[in-house]
RNA sequence: GGCGGCGUAGCCAAGUGGCUAAGGCGACGGUCUGCAAAACCGUUAUUCCCCGGUUCGAGUCCGGGCGCCGCCUCCA
C-alpha cells in the first residue's frame, strides 16, 4: 500500500512516488520573526511535524528545510516602533519559536536558512530572471513580469486577466503591471540594506524561498508545505519564478494545511482573535494541544475552544494511565504461568494489528483523525489487557503487556504524543495539582491516613469529609487492594 | 463579483457507492467499592442540513435550495 498525498496542485490525492526512491525533498515555509506564534502557527507546525515523523517511520530518509524570514516589512516596522533593530527583533523572535516549538516537541528541520544569510543566493537568482526576460529593473526595484511566465494563477486556480481586473499599482511602486511582484526592493532611509547590480536594497518576500529550496534541494523538490493562505500569492509567486528561472518543475507535491479558527472566524491579527502558544501552554500540556491540533483532517479548518484542548486532556491522561499500568504489572515479578484468558487473547491480537492499521490510516493523506481513533482502539485493549493481568496475574503476560506498551508509544510517535515516560508524565502532573492545593506530600499523607484510620472506624461520614475536601482541591483519592492512592483531578 | 471548502449523535470528529455509520469528550446503567474514583462491560445517530434525480443499492455520485466559512491585500 502506497503513501497518498493530497496535491494542492491538481486538486486531488495522489500515489506519492519521490524523485529518488527512498528520499524525500521537502521544504516548509517558517515564520517570519516579528511577533510570537499562536495556534495557526503551531497547527502548520505539528501537521508538517507528523509528516516528517511518519514518512520516516516508513522508511523514507527526508531531507527537511524550514527557513526564517527575518527581513521584511512587518519585521521593519515593528522594529521601528519598538526602538530596536531588525536583527535584534528577529533573533528574539525566533528564541521565542523555539522555546514554543520545543516545548510542542516539533522536531528541528535538518537545516534552517535565514534570508539574510543567502543574499548572494537571491541576488544570482534575480540576475538570472533579469536575464531570460522575465523581471525588470524599475528604480532601484526588480519586478517579476507575471505576463511573462506562461502559466500563472495555475496553482491558485486564477487567470491573469481576473488578477489584473482587480490589482492597482500602489503609490511608490514602479511595476509595469499591477500583477507584478518585487524580487528586490530599493533600500528606504534607516532599512536595512545589501549591495545589489540595482544598487542597494533587500529581497522581497517570495524569492527568498525559491532561492533557499533551489540550494538545499535542489531545483526540483518533493514537497512544499504551508498555510492555505500561502497558496497566493506567494507559492504561486515561488512557482513562478523558480520554474522561470531554471525551465523545471519546482514542486511535485503541494501540501497546505487548513486554519485554525475561532468562533468560527479565521485567527488572525487584525481580528485580534488570535491566542498565543505560549498562552495556552500556560493552561494546557503541550501533548493535549498537540492531540487536539491532529484531532482533525490537516486541510479542514479547525476550531479552537479552551473546552476542546481540555477533552484531549481527558484523553491524553488515559493512555498515559494505560501504558503507565502496563508497565508497572510487566514489571511484577510473576512465577505462575496460567495460561491467558480469552478476552486477554483478543486484546493482544488487537495490539498486534495496530501498527498495521495505524499506518494505512496515515498512509492515507496523512489522516491523523483516523489514526488517533486507532490509537484510542489500541489504548482501550491494552487497558483491557492491564485488567486481565491484573486480576489473575501470570507470567505469561509480561510479554505481551511490555508489546502492546511498546507499540503504543510507537504510533504515538509519529503524531508526538505520550514522549514522556509514563510514570513520569502522571508524577509530574500529581506533584502539580499538590501544588495548586496548597499542600505538600507529607500533609497529603497525614490527611490520608487520618482518613483511612475513620475507614478502619467505620466513620463514613468522615471519611467522605476529608475525600470531598481533597476532591474540591483537585485531588482524587483512590480505594485499592494495596491500600490508598492518590492523583491530579481533570479540572 | 470570481474561485474554493464545509454542513454526520449533546459537543468534537472519521467515513466519498454495498457487511452492524470509526474514535474521543460528556451522559446513563452494570462489574468493582463501605460509598466513591480509576479501569472494564453495556447503552447513547433506523440515520448523515432540505428537496429532487441516477443506481439493484447513496452520508458517499448528479441537479436545485438553505446555512456557515475561507482565498482573491500581509497572514500558518
Amino acid at each position: 500500500m502506497s503513501i497518498q498525498i493530497y496535491n494542492s496542485f491538481t486538486r486531488k490525492k495522489e500515489e506519492f512516488t519521490p524523485l529518488e526512491e527512498g528520499k524525500v525533498r521537502m521544504y516548509v515555509c517558517g515564520i517570519t520573526a516579528y511577533d510570537r506564534c499562536h495556534i495557526g502557527h503551531a497547527r502548520s507546525a505539528v501537521v508538517f511535524d507528523a509528516v516528517v515523523r511518519h514518512l520516516r517511520s516508513r522508511g523514507f530518509e527526508v531531507s527537511f528545510v524550514r527557513n526564517f524570514t527575518d527581513i521584511d516589512d512587518k519585521i521593519i516596522n515593528r522594529a521601528n516602533q519598538e526602538g530596536i533593530s531588525c536583527s535584534e527583533l528577529s533573533e528574539r523572535e525566533i528564541g521565542h519559536f523555539y522555546d514554543d516549538m520545543d516545548a510542542l516537541g516539533i522536531l528541528r528541520a535538518d537545516i534552517e536558512p535565514k534570508a539574510t544569510e543567502h543574499i548572494p543566493d537571491i541576488i544570482n537568482l534575480i540576475e538570472k530572471l533579469v536575464e531570460k526576460g522575465v523581471a525588470y529593473e524599475a528604480g532601484g526595484d526588480v519586478y517579476f513580469s507575471v505576463e511573462n511566465f506562461a502559466g500563472y494563477g495555475a496553482l491558485s486556480g486564477r487567470n491573469i486577466e481576473e488578477m489584473l481586473a482587480g490589482a492597482r499599482i500602489a503609490p511608490g511602486e514602479n511595476k509595469r503591471s499591477p500583477g507584478d511582484f518585487a524580487l528586490w526592493k530599493a533600500a528606504k532611509p534607516g532599512e536595512p540594506k545589501w549591495e545589489s547590480p540595482w544598487g542597494e536594497g533587500r529581497p522581497g518576500w517570495h524569492i527568498e524561498c525559491s532561492a533557499m529550496s533551489m540550494k538545499y534541494l535542489g531545483e526540483t523538490i518533493d514537497i512544499h508545505g504551508g498555510g492555505l493562505d500561502l497558496i497566493f500569492p506567494h507559492h504561486e509567486n515561488e512557482r513562478a519564478q523558480s520554474e522561470a528561472a531554471t525551465g523545471n518543475r519546482f514542486v511535485k507535491y503541494w501540501m497546505h494545511n487548513g486554519f485554525v479558527t475561532i468562533k468560527g472566524d479565521k485567527m488572525s491579527k487584525s481580528l485580534n482573535n488570535f491566542i498565543t502558544i505560549q498562552d495556552i501552554l500556560k493552561e494546557y500540556h503541550p501533548e493535549a494541544l498537540r492531540l487536539f491540533l491532529l484531532s482533525k483532517h490537516y486541510r479542514s479548518p479547525l476550531d479552537y475552544s479552551p473546552e476542546a484542548i481540555s477533552e484531549n486532556m481527558a484523553a491524553l491522561d488515559r493512555c498515559y494511565n494505560a501504558v503507565s499500568e502496563a508497565e508497572r504489572l510487566s514489571g511484577m515479578n510473576v512465577r505462575k504461568k496460567r495460561p491467558v484468558t480469552d478476552a486477554a487473547a483478543e486484546a493482544i491480537q488487537e495490539l498486534e494489528a495496530l501498527p498495521e492499521k495505524f499506518n494505512q490510516a496515515m498512509d492515507d493523506d496523512f489522516n491523523t483523525a483516523k489514526a488517533i481513533g486507532i490509537l484510542f482502539e489500541a489504548v482501550r485493549a491494552l487497558n483491557r489487557l492491564n485488567d486481565q493481568a491484573g486480576k489473575k496475574p501470570s507470567a505469561l503476560y509480561v510479554e505481551p503487556l511490555k508489546a502492546g506498551a511498546e507499540a503504543v508509544k510507537k504510533a504515538a510517535s509519529v503524531l508526538g504524543i505520550l514522549r514522556q515516560d509514563p510514570a513520569a508524565y502522571l508524577k509530574e502532573r500529581n506533584l502539580a495539582a499538590l501544588a495548586e492545593a496548597g499542600l505538600d506530600q507529607e500533609a497529603l499523607e497525614k490527611l490520608i491516613e487520618k482518613r483511612n484510620q475513620a475507614r478502619r472506624e467505620k466513620n463514613w461520614a468522615e471519611a467522605d469529609r476529608i475525600r470531598d475536601e481533597l476532591l474540591s482541591k483537585n485531588i482524587v483519592l483512590q480505594d485499592g487492594p494495596e491500600g490508598t492512592t492518590w492523583s491530579a483531578g481533570r479540572g
